[in-house]
RNA sequence: GCGCCGCUAGCUCAAGUGGUAGAGCAGCUGACUCUUAAUCAGCGGGUUGUAGGUUCAAGUCCUACGCGGCGCACCA
């Protein structure tokens, strides 16, 4: 963590910015007056919430006795010639004001706080609690000290920082904007109450590789890397789900995972190509049923982290996540929406007619079941207004680990739920017979030898652990960064802390 | 990958048709013992994303590149 590169100049002073070469030079000055800029301690006995919880109503003008030593950051200043103010902040947002006057602190000490204290600073104050004649709660300092001396500026803290830097400095999106700091914990609170509705229901949390030999489990572009030690090429995985199913053949028949998945695709504001993943497997369970746990578990979360089934977007959008909700027929409502008849039956001539017709461009070697859900996707998807919806029974080309459906051939068991507009998760009932999946995988394998850059690969040690009988089972995976933006109404980059951006320069 | 738009002080933004680059906050100096987007007086701060080009003159026009946003394509 800190080989310099050659090129780098370890002395910019002269072309730094004068804010920039102002805030050095008083670490300097508080340096060279026997002050450290970045002690290793501060003797704090309390934190700012701590003392704030402890005085939650005084009157003004009020002192209390008690001592205190509380450190945070300088967000506002406000001196005068003998009364110094200051609005301090903790990590979290809590705000406490600092005073510092010269009947308590003295000059010396007074003069270096003007002198030598810049917004952003972390400071440390011991003092008593007070409130100040207009009823701020506040410390009244006997003595300050610096904490952490900050080199840069912060932003304007009453003009919102531009999207750009706000995703690239996420730390001081952090620092100015609640919004940012709220996201890092509905994250938290959200995959925790996943995670607590999947213990409560049985369900064993697993991981899986992230480096894999071989990748598979969705159809998708992956990352390629390298072991030098095995001499080797490594895929950055894509999915889970190969891996989860051998758990469920080596028993483990409740199982889950929230990790990782890496996708060498395009990014927009429903796409990252690093996203995280809800995927859970259980035996015994078809696609219905989880299909209905999969609505559990987004409405525990909901409740966990926003407290409401009723979404509220700022955009004014209402999210209803109450209830059971609607199941629609991919099949069925394509062909209300398109006002013919589709089946799988219906030929790749007839479908290309259709997607032509509706202005769908779609590649020339587009296999019939992606027509149709290129028509589903075109003509449906807008229909679905603020309710979660979902979309049953897709067509058996496009999902080679899907199991047939039981009444309908050319169909397979699977679900796609929509939410907000994207695909919020899908659910299988899972192809478990080793003969048939390994068939459906020898067809992906010749679209991958034919240039099909994101079909799946034979993976021999899957259809191996599938041969030993893996039993009938349900499975679903979920994106957690969609689940937050049904939560928050933001886009995917405001979700992730921090999300992939290009290099600066 | 293609198209359109943007990039100006630490931050957020201004600068008809080309004519000495400005404001607010932040910063510096001074005043002020109850401020809380403090106030008052004064002062600094810019290679206008980068590199070329046109022009007497370029933030402004042209070309290329970089980064971002939006739309399209691909994907979840």
């Amino acid at each position: 963590m800190s080989t310099e590169q050659p090129d780098v100049d370890v002395e910019p002073e002269e072309d730094l910015p004068e804010q920039m070469r102002i805030r050095r030079d008083k670490r300097e000055r508080l340096t060279d007056a026997g002050m450290d800029p970045y002690p290793v301690q501060v003797p704090i006995t309390s934190t700012i919430a701590g003392v704030r919880a402890a005085y939650p109503d005084l009157e003004l003008d009020v002192a209390t006795g008690e001592k205190v030593g509380i450190a945070g950051r300088v967000m506002f200043v406000r001196n005068t010639g003998k009364l110094c103010f200051a609005t301090l902040r903790s990590g979290e947002g809590t705000e406490l004001q600092a005073m510092l006057s010269l009947a308590n602190v003295g000059e010396e000490q007074l003069d270096s706080w003007k002198a030598l204290v810049d917004i952003g600073d972390h400071v440390f104050v011991s003092g008593e609690v007070i409130t100040s004649k207009r009823g701020e709660l506040s410390v009244l300092a006997d003595t300050w000290s610096m904490a952490a001396k900050a080199l840069r500026p912060l932003p304007v803290a009453h003009k919102p920082l531009s999207e750009d830097t706000r995703v690239r400095q996420r730390y001081v999106d952090l620092i100015m904007r609640p919004e940012a700091r709220q996201m890092a914990r509905t994250r938290v609170a959200t995959v925790a109450a996943l995670r607590r509705s999947l213990d409560s229901r049985g369900f064993l949390e697993i991981e899986t590789p992230m480096l894999q030999t071989m990748h598979g489990g969705a159809t998708a572009r992956p990352f390629v890397t390298s072991s030098n030690a095995f001499d080797l090429e490594l895929f950055l995985r894509i999915a889970p789900e190969l891996f989860l199913k051998r758990a469920v053949v080596g028993g483990i028949e409740r199982v889950f995972e929230i990790n990782r998945n890496f996708r060498n695709e395009g990014a927009d504001s429903t796409h990252s190509p690093e996203f995280a993943m809800l995927e859970f497997y259980q035996a015994y369970a078809d696609y219905r049923d989880v299909a209905a746990l999969t609505r559990e578990l987004i409405q525990e979360a909901a409740l966990a982290a926003v407290g409401t089934l009723e979404v509220v977007h700022a955009d004014g959008s209402v999210h209803d996540l109450s209830g059971v909700w609607p199941e629609i027929s991919l099949y069925g409502s394509t062909s209300d929406a398109v006002g013919v008849e589709i089946t799988p039956m219906t030929g790749r001539a007839e479908l290309l007619a259709l997607c032509s017709k509706a202005g769908i461009e779609v590649q020339p070697t587009a296999i019939a079941g992606k027509l149709v859900e290129e028509l589903f996707e075109h003509h449906v998807i807008d229909s679905f207004e603020g309710r979660p919806v979902f979309v049953m029974d897709f067509p058996v080309d496009t999902s080679p680990l899907v199991r047939d459906h039981r009444t309908d051939a050319g169909k397979v068991e699977k679900w796609d739920l929509y939410v907000n507009g994207y695909e919020q998760a899908t659910g299988y009932s899972e192809l478990v017979d080793p003969i048939i999946q390994r068939q459906r995988l020898v067809e992906q394998a010749a679209l991958g030898a034919g240039g099909d850059v994101e079909a799946m690969r034979l993976d021999e040690d899957f259809l191996r652990a599938l041969e030993y009988g893996m039993p009938p089972s349900g499975g679903v995976g979920l994106g957690i960064d969609r689940l937050l933006m049904t939560l928050t109404g933001l886009g995917i980059r405001e979700t992730i802390l921090f999300p992939l951006v290009k290099p600066e320069r």
